[in-house]
DNA sequence: TACTTCTGATGGCGCTTGTCGTCAAATACT
DNA sequence: AGTATTTGACGACAAGCGCCATCAGAAGTA
């Protein structure tokens, strides 16, 4: 009764060559092409209007892999949303990192707006992060809600080492990034809505005031 | 053929009482019913989660009435966003006003948070204000735009009136408005998605500072 | 009392969705 | 060449949806 089962050993995880790919490499290429699907139809006609055939249609890949891959759209759209914020926040903070050296506080912060408002010049990212991850599961608010705590750490944590005498209670301090990334999250989600009207520079302008005065009312301790 | 219609000629909009109640009641009565149903379903299961079903059941009322006053749930989304909005916004404006007229600006700013913040302690209002409504549908976006415009007026108007000579360019002006508006729906937003973890009051505070520190930024011509 | 309007309950129709199964062709291994 | 695996196309299924029709009974009207 055993060794009927030896026959058929190798086929368990055999993951043979097929069209010149590994199994590995084509898993990665169909989740690849997934994303870009995902970011392609969530970004346009919308999260909820989109369906299973719709994306593999797009991904020119049949659902049985997209089901090997991802357990439902929710899924795809968290990874969606996920791949992208972690783009754009590498590159906000690669452009800060870059300006920071001069020391000047002003730099920075200009630097990091432009990276983050060029980011989302692409729309289809803009309406992904800002319009369809909201309100479609607990699991992607909580998805949602840590990726902004996120950033706003990464603001506050600038802020923190340009000025070293912090004096505003944690509680209030954690209040004041989340309003920040909203002030930022909020031009930027109207910029998309319209049509990207506006210039960038005055979005960078505009949010780059509201960050120094913040700055002018913290509670100076020399 | 035609003398047969005239039997039916009253009962075109005939109109008559029932139930104790007018027409025009029962229809307004219903159409309470499914405001309140909606913003019940809407606030808790979620907009996409809703059907026409479920809203009909809440409102204990049937599908005919449904589609007599509404077209679409989303007509009824619409419907009780506005009236939500238009209440909080009722009272924000009442608050402002009511501590205006002491011309201390700093006065008015705390009371129009707190009652803008007290209004979104309602979990299911924040919850179809800052989550259901967006990323439904053009026509939902649309209004959500124009209610955060609605918002950002009113605000740099207060401001305005307390800083007589503004210097800034008209469209910085806007941004600059919307990024308040940002800031502080993005602290109601976290508080909700955070079970109202925080204190009013702290909310409030960092809100309030951020304004202010937005005003002492400007360009004063004094 | 007869007649009309209004209401609530129920069922059904057409459509779309997620999901799974089948099957022939393409590809790789031995 | 022969066998095993992978792929794409296609179809089918149950479930849920918006929406509409029917029908008996309640409420008003004459």
């Amino acid at each position: 009764m055993e060794n009927t089962r030896q026959i058929g050993v190798q086929n368990k995880q055999s993951g043979r060559i097929y069209g010149g790919e590994s199994a590995e490499e084509r898993l990665a290429r169909q989740r690849r092409q997934f994303l870009d699907a995902g970011l392609e139809l969530f970004g346009t006609v919308g999260y909820r209007a989109t369906t299973v055939r719709m994306l593999c249609k797009q991904a020119g890949l049949t659902d049985r892999y997209f089901y090997k891959t991802f357990t439902d759209t929710e899924d795809l759209l968290a990874a969606v949303y996920t791949e992208s914020l972690d783009q754009i926040q590498t590159e906000v903070i690669t452009a800060i990192n870059a300006s920071a050296n001069e020391q000047l506080a002003n730099g920075a912060i200009d630097a990091g707006l432009e990276a983050f408002f060029t980011a989302f010049e692409n729309a289809r990212v803009a309406r992904v992060c800002w319009l369809e991850v909201l309100g479609v599961s607990p699991r992607i608010d909580e998805l949602y809600t840590k990726r902004i705590e996120q950033f706003a750490d990464l603001l506050l944590d600038l802020g923190k080492s340009m000025l070293p005498d912090w004096r505003l209670p944690e509680e209030e301090t954690r209040i004041t990034g989340l309003a920040l990334i909203g002030a930022i999250s909020q031009s930027a989600l109207h910029w998309l809505l319209e049509d990207y009207r506006s210039s960038r520079s005055t979005l960078i302008s505009a949010n780059g005031r509201l960050i120094r005065g913040l700055i002018n009312t913290l509670p100076q301790g020399v």
